[in-house]
This record gives C-alpha cells, sequence and structure tokens, in this order.
DNA sequence: ACCGATTCCGCAACCGGTTGCGGTTGATAA
DNA sequence: TTATCAACCGCAACCGGTTGCGGAATCGGT
C-alpha cells in the first residue's frame, strides 16, 4: 500500500478528525472512550491494516518486547532444540528473540551483552563460552536490573538463576539400563576430564555402579575428545584381556568414534557389544543399528530457563524472587543398541 | 552501576552543562563543536559507560538496524549454517538479526512478516515455507519499501532477488565423480520426484551421464522420502540381474537409508558400491566410510543474500538495483565412500 | 571602529506512540 | 435554576536521541 511511510496512529486521528490519544486509547480499550469512536477507530485501523511501531512502543514504555540469548553456536543440534523451547514461550507471551553467538570466545560473549543492553532487552539467558573467566559483563547486565537466567553452562560465583541437565541423573540412567540388560563389564568413554559434565556423568556412572554391586575398573575408563581419539581409545579397550561387554559415551563424538571401531571388528551390537550414548537423537538415528542414547533435552532446558526468566520480566513486586537452580531430568530413549 | 535507569545523553548534558544536541553533535564529531567540548563529552561519556540506545536512534532515523529472517526451521544443520553466513555480513555493518520460523506453516509466515514489519527491519531474507501458495505477505513487504532476497527455496511469479544452490552443478559434479572413478553403472535415489531440488539435481545427473555417453536406466532412479523408503527401494535395486556399482543420494535423508541398507549387506564401500552424497559436512563424517559428498554451501548462501540485501539497503539512488537470481556453486568432497 | 564571516552552541520540533490532567458537554439531583 | 457528576475527548509532555535554524561571541579585514 504505502511506499516506505507506514500507517500510524496520527494518520487514523486525521481521517477520523479526532486527536491522536482517541485513538491510542481506543485501540486498547480504555474506558474513556465511547463504543462509537472506538468500533469506529478499530474498523478504520485492520481496514488500512494498521500496525502499530514497536520501536515507539517500546522506547516510551521502556519495555521492547525483546529477550536476548547468548549462546555458544548455532551450529549444532542442540543448541537449536534450545531456541525452540525458548522460542515457544516467547511467543506465548508476544516477545521476540535477539539471538547472538559467542563462538566461544569471550571477547563475542562482553561484546553481544553489550548490543543486548543497547536494545533494550527486557531479560538475556545465556550459556557461557569456554573461555569466559570474568563475569563482570554479565555482571553489569544484572546489574542494569534486566532478569538473567544461565542455561546448560552456567557460571560460578554469581548469584543468578540457572537451568541445566542433571548429568548425574542421565548417566546413572544410562548405566543401570546396561545393568538391567545383564551387563556387568561397563565401560565409559568421557570427553575432556575436566570438564563439568565429564565430571558430573561419571559420577552418575559410578553411582549406578556401586547401587549393583558392580566393580569399577579403571582401565574401563577412557577419554577422548575426538572421534578420532575415541576410535583409538576404544580399540585399546577391546585389546584388553577381558574387554568391556558394554559402552556408555557421554558424547556424539565421542560415540561417533567408538562406533567406528565397533564396525571396523564387525562386533555383534548389542549381543557382543551394548552402546549408550548422550547424543542427539538424529544421530543416534543414523547410526546402524540405531543408538539407545540418553536425550539431551534440549527444548526442555530452553523452555524451563525462558519460564523462569519471564517470571522474573513479570514479577512487579517489589521482592525479587530468589535465584535457583534448576535441574532437568534426562530421558532415556531405548533403541536397537542394548 | 545504575539500576534499571540506563544513562542518556541528557545525563552528559547536564553533567557538564551543556546541551542534548552539543552532546549528541559532539559524539559524532560534528564540525559545529570544538575540539574541547568534543573531547570532554567523549571521556565522560566512555567513562560513565554510555551507550546510545539504539530504540530511539531507530525511531528517529526509521532505520532499526535489524534485518529479519524467515526461515521454515532452525533445527537443522543447513539453516544455522546459513545464519552463520548472513551473520558474518550483517554484524560487519553492525547490524543485528531478528530469527523467526515459519515451521513450514503459511500462517506462520504471514505472521512474521508482520512482525518483521512492526518490528522496522530494514530487509528481510526468507527461505518460503513449503505450504506457501499466496504470496502476498511477501508482497506486502516489498511494498512498504523493504528490500528482500529469497534464498535456497524461492518463489516464483514474484520480482525479486534470489540466491540458490546450483542444484544441476551439484549434481553434474557428483555424477562426473563416480564417472571419473570408472563407474557405468550409475543409481540415483531422489527424494519427493515433485520437489524443484530433485528435479534440478536429476537434470544435472542425467546432463554429466550424457556427456560421458552413459545410459541412464529407468530402473536406477528410485525415490524415497523417509531413510525406510530410501532403504526398501535400495534393497530393490540391489536385487536386481544388474545392479549398481554407485549410488548418489540427493539428500542427508536418503543417504542414511541407503548407508542402512548397504552395510546389511556387507557390501564393500566403495569397490563394490560407491556412494555420493549431497549432504551436511557433520553427518559426511559420521558415516563409515566417511561420506564423498556434494557441500551445501550454507554459509555462502547466507553470505551472498545478505551482501546482495545490504546493496539494496544502502542504494541510495533513486534507481533501484534490477532483481537478480544468484546461484551458487557447490563443492565436492572426496572422502572414502568414493 | 565597523562590518561581514566564522565558530560554536542552544532552542525546539520531530520520530510514533502513551498518559496525566484538565476541559467541555449533557444529564441528573437539589 | 444551579450545583454536581459522569462520560468523553484533547492538550501537551514524555521516552532518548537527531537536526534545521537562529543567535551570540569572536575573528579578520579594511
Amino acid at each position: 500500500m504505502s511506499k516506505g511511510n507506514p500507517i500510524t496512529i496520527k494518520d487514523i486521528a486525521k481521517l477520523l478528525g479526532v486527536s491522536k490519544s482517541t485513538v491510542s486509547r481506543a485501540l486498547k480499550d480504555h474506558p474513556d472512550i465511547s463504543s462509537e469512536t472506538r468500533d469506529a477507530v478499530k474498523s478504520l485501523a485492520d481496514s488500512i491494516h494498521y500496525t502499530p511501531c514497536q520501536v515507539a512502543i517500546s522506547l516510551r514504555s521502556r519495555k521492547s518486547r525483546v529477550i536476548g540469548l547468548i549462546i555458544p553456536k548455532i551450529y549444532s543440534f542442540f543448541f537449536p532444540s534450545v531456541v525452540n523451547g525458548i522460542e515457544s514461550v516467547a511467543h506465548e507471551h508476544g516477545y521476540n528473540l535477539l539471538i547472538l553467538q559467542s563462538n566461544e570466545l569471550y571477547e563475542n560473549e562482553v561484546h553481544n551483552t553489550n548490543i543486548l543492553l543497547a536494545n533494550n532487552v527486557e531479560g538475556v539467558l545465556a550459556c557461557v563460552s569456554r573461555k569466559t573467566k570474568n563475569l563482570d559483563h554479565f555482571r553489569n547486565v544484572i546489574n542494569s536490573g534486566i532478569p538473567m537466567v544461565f542455561f546448560d553452562r552456567v557460571p560460578s560465583g554469581i548469584s543468578c538463576d540457572m537451568v541445566l541437565i542433571d548429568d548425574v541423573q542421565g548417566a546413572f540412567l544410562a548405566t543401570k539400563h546396561l545393568i538391567g540388560k545383564g551387563k556387568k563389564r561397563i565401560a565409559i568413554c568421557i570427553g575432556n576430564p575436566d570438564l563439568l559434565i565429564s565430571v558430573n556423568r561419571l559420577k552418575g556412572f559410578r553411582m549406578a555402579l556401586a547401587e549393583f554391586d558392580i566393580p569399577f575398573y579403571d582401565e574401563y575408563l577412557i577419554s577422548g575428545e575426538s572421534p578420532e581419539e575415541a576410535a583409538s581409545e576404544t580399540s585399546k579397550l577391546l585389546d584388553l584381556p577381558t574387554p568391556p561387554d558394554s559402552i556408555f559415551a557421554i558424547s556424539d563424538l565421542t560415540m561417533s568414534g567408538i562406533m567406528r571401531e565397533v564396525y571396523n571388528r564387525k562386533l555383534k551390537v548389542p549381543d557382543e557389544i551394548a552402546l549408550v550414548g548422550f547424543c542427539e537423537e538424529v544421530f543416534c538415528l543414523m547410526y546402524n543399528p540405531q543408538l539407545t542414547s540418553i536425550l539431551p533435552m534440549g527444548f526442555e532446558i530452553g523452555k524451563v530457563a525462558a519460564e523462569r526468566l519471564f517470571e522474573h520480566i513479570f514479577n512487579t513486586s517489589k521482592t525479587k524472587i530468589a535465584p535457583e537452580t534448576i535441574l532437568i531430568n534426562s530421558t532415556l530413549i531405548v533403541r536397537d543398541s542394548t
């Protein structure tokens, strides 16, 4: 219709011979406006396809109806599903997302928080990058009065809401499942041993073994960050005098390496060796046989984190909601590899 | 620092005893301002961490420094890489992205265009959903004077820039590679035969065969939208009296089904059967053996589409740039499956 | 000493909505 | 008839920057 000149409230006012304020109030059912003018305004408004300018509303109300999201990288399967979880909640409330990537770099993360602040976001969801040590940029956000919720990879030393996977529970579940299948020589392949997820998943693994009085052997614990490393470690594992009858791998990458070695040795899955992963569904379905796995629950994390964030945003009382750490339970999907 | 009350230009003005306008001009090196006041303003500004309010700038200038992006779904590998390509260009120009998903639904797409318009985006990039027949919502955007570029899945019957993969060229490249490896009984597995990408990739396939005088057999053309379908079709293919010595699969899903059947029959890859895909890199690396494949070039598409969009956005001359359709060449990555 | 040109800065309007407050009607009650 | 009050609407300021224009002060030239 109009070229470059969007319809404003003033246009409607002029056409109807009333003031801007009347139009504004009529559109939002203010009691001061008579039903006749209200209907006239409304019907004219949508006959000429009037859409209120979010920017003006944002400036006046100091509310942008936008929430910021900082993730390490969008190129994966986990974060897109987190995004979907967040989006489902945000759109419900009429909010949009401003998604920024840190690419695992501290500098980008700092820059991203500045962009979000300059854009008046009403809340921030963040998964901290691996390189981040200093948390001042996040404190800066919080001190500006903007609610924050961290998810998945959360920082320590900051008082804020956190939403993350219960890695202990997930690993426990996976291990228990293997035990239930009669496996007794259970190996585990972790990634970088220093990462918290490795520590926690190993912890759940050992808890399950302990509960069923199954011994933990040091030589059944391998680690590898790349598929290649995992494959060669698996090779050593399978060359042991008494090789394991099952392997639990804590990530997509490690499982991919393990699978390759298992293929090469033409081992029967799950009879000779059972496999359980902690992998994205797409990958599980691509393996042959399809992989039994703990689901990373990205959508759920995003959903819960966003819900938590909106509780803060919509909290009008003076007393702030106390920070909480919410653990998301994982579920086990049983497929052909066990 | 400040709780909920971000620093404005007025604060700086008050602190320095000058007017808002002076501060504004000083910050952007306006020649009317003396170097002393300019320096005073600037140093004060960054000592109290002043960041200009994008929303106010956006309202006044009618420029949001945001470009809108409509994609079918973020949960995949292709679109995230497109997003990265777009982002790399957008951030270069200081622009942010407002990403919306259609989830392949026409209604969502219409809603998304309205959101983008209400948010004063300066340009829109879109990949149309499968369900979309009516294009009025896109015409609406264009008629509002907002530049648009379509990518990957582009509509017909609308005069606009388009950026998409050269499917013919990609398929040609893949097929030629198989021929170069001495393969002569080459099969192709397409997805939904009605989709344009299937038609074009088949076209490139046949062109390559024709160029090397290799006959095209109807029974070597199979189709399957799901991995299961592809697997069962592959099974029939391999049961032929003279089965093919190679297969070109045009998508991730079909290749996954084919791979499964090849595994089950314990065929030697690439000697007994060579495989070429049109798949995302992650998947190629997960197969065993790793898959030779045409790369979908998501990043490149996003980059080129965004560059094109910014040409329009920054075009101040009255004469509009004429719409163009840009084809992105694919590259072949040779791995172990050929 | 006088006039025109520069230099430097402030006033006020503007972008598009929102909202406190005050004003104008008409009806109703005293 | 007049005071009262509700119903309805407009004025103008505001959110935080930007910018055309005009004005004061200083400078240079004659």
